[in-house]
DNA sequence: GATGCCCGTTGATCCAGATCAAGTGGGGCA
DNA sequence: TGCCCCACTTGATCTGGATCAACGGGCATC
């Protein structure tokens, strides 16, 4: 699979969904993100249908789930993995909007063309409904809308949040306010802990709060360096969380 | 009236809608925003029902619609004025997330809490809606939340450029995005011209764009001086839209 | 186990935009 | 008519973070 191009049925790892118990296949019942995800909205019953819907999806590290202008075809749910989501001007320069997390919905906004290109940072695991078939299914089912109406909500005030860091921030309190916030989205899926794993690269961490990699390398051996935190293989451990409320929150 | 307070019902300039025809207060009927509006979702007969939970407002320059962190008591359209929308920092750092116009709802998200303050920049009229009765009243209107829902997804998308914008371009590109940007709103609302107003203070655009006041005036005399702009009283005239997409685009 | 590559770190220098500091001019008010 | 205030502009200087450059270490490939 040519890692670069967007998702295509011929080229995905992918199968049906609801198959025979002998197939290893996850189905909705045992979903690890069902309540938290958009997907809480329904009823037992509704899942089958759901289930009749979706089609489970594996993306390798640098795989493209969907690109930026591009008519959207497919929405996703997040059940396993870290996916980048990001926005691109002509000469290169990238900004990441997003990561999204297990549990994370892609394609909100149910409008007709992407907004953003997705790629998987690690191993993904998604959920993949079509459009179509997705706004059929939910246009009798107002809760569900409703639900993603909530989410849609709570990715806007994020995006406000981000607004304001990358706005009015400095480097170091960008950090801080990343780590922090990277902790507490890993405590919602289930994985609380003071280390933080950073899957994504520095660039990549860069393209999301409008630093260069060596900023982010120099502001984490600051904080490495005073104590806060402690730089660990592909992550971080918190050691001094009160100093990163303080960053952030001043 | 005390204008740095949130709205409270004892002070604004308020009365009841649907009143009398010798009343000059204004109606749905001849809402100029109507169409384009999410208002603009709704049948003939279902406007009646939605005035009555309707009141119009008025806020003078600098009057607080709402603050930041604050129970969403009210929801508002506005239908006449700009109302800025920030978020603040201790220290007095501020992020304006967005400048809202004729057509623009406020409190799409239908959250809680508000998540940003809002404050007339200029004179503003708004339909103003307690949150409670809104949400009973969409409560069986699918293809209200429906298009609640595409407007917010539109909010989504304009945050998500704001970011790169924020992350990512120069001083120069963001005034030169941030004109265009509102041209084409003006546009939507029925005010296409070369010239567009500022009703703004610089200050104001220099928190929209993550500046300071001093560079928003440096890169609009920039601009001036190679003949891209004209500046004029409480406004710029665009006199080179394709210097202005260059910048914009690359 | 040598080779090369990618990713991250660190150091030196640069510069876009911030900060500090005067002006200037229009509009409200006595 | 004059005064003050405030928004804005302009100039001088400073600096946080960018850019340019070098290096090291893990790990995949042969």
């Amino acid at each position: 699979m040519t890692l670069t191009e967007p998702w295509n049925g011929a080229r995905a790892d992918e199968r049906k969904r609801a198959c025979s118990p002998s197939c290893e296949e996850s189905s909705c019942a045992d979903c690890k993100v069902r309540k938290i995800s958009v997907c809480g909205a329904l009823e037992p019953s509704e899942f089958e249908e759901l289930e009749q819907l979706s089609h489970s999806a594996t993306f390798a590290p640098k795989a493209m789930l969907f690109e930026q202008g591009a008519v959207a075809g497919n929405l996703f749910n997040v059940t396993e993995g870290v996916v980048r989501l990001y926005k691109s001007l002509p000469d290169g320069r990238r900004q990441i909007v997003g990561f999204a997390l297990a549990g994370d919905f892609l394609g909100l906004a149910l409008m007709d063309r992407y907004g953003v290109t997705a790629e998987a940072v690690t191993q993904v695991k998604a959920c993949r409904f079509t459009r179509a078939a997705f706004l059929t299914y939910i246009d009798d089912k107002p809760h569900l809308l409703r639900r993603l109406h909530e989410f849609a909500g709570h990715e806007l005030s994020l995006a406000q949040d981000q607004m304001l860091l990358l706005g009015r921030r400095s480097a170091e309190e960008k950090i801080a306010a990343f780590l922090l916030n990277l902790q507490t989205r890993y405590a919602r899926i289930g994985s609380a802990s003071v280390t933080i794993p950073l899957p994504m690269s520095r660039q990549d961490i860069a393209d999301h709060l409008g630093l260069t990699i060596e900023t982010v390398s120099r502001t984490l051996t600051k904080l490495s360096r005073d104590k806060t935190i402690l730089i660990v293989p592909d992550g971080v451990r918190l050691l001094n969380g009160e100093r990163l409320d303080e960053l952030t929150a001043a």
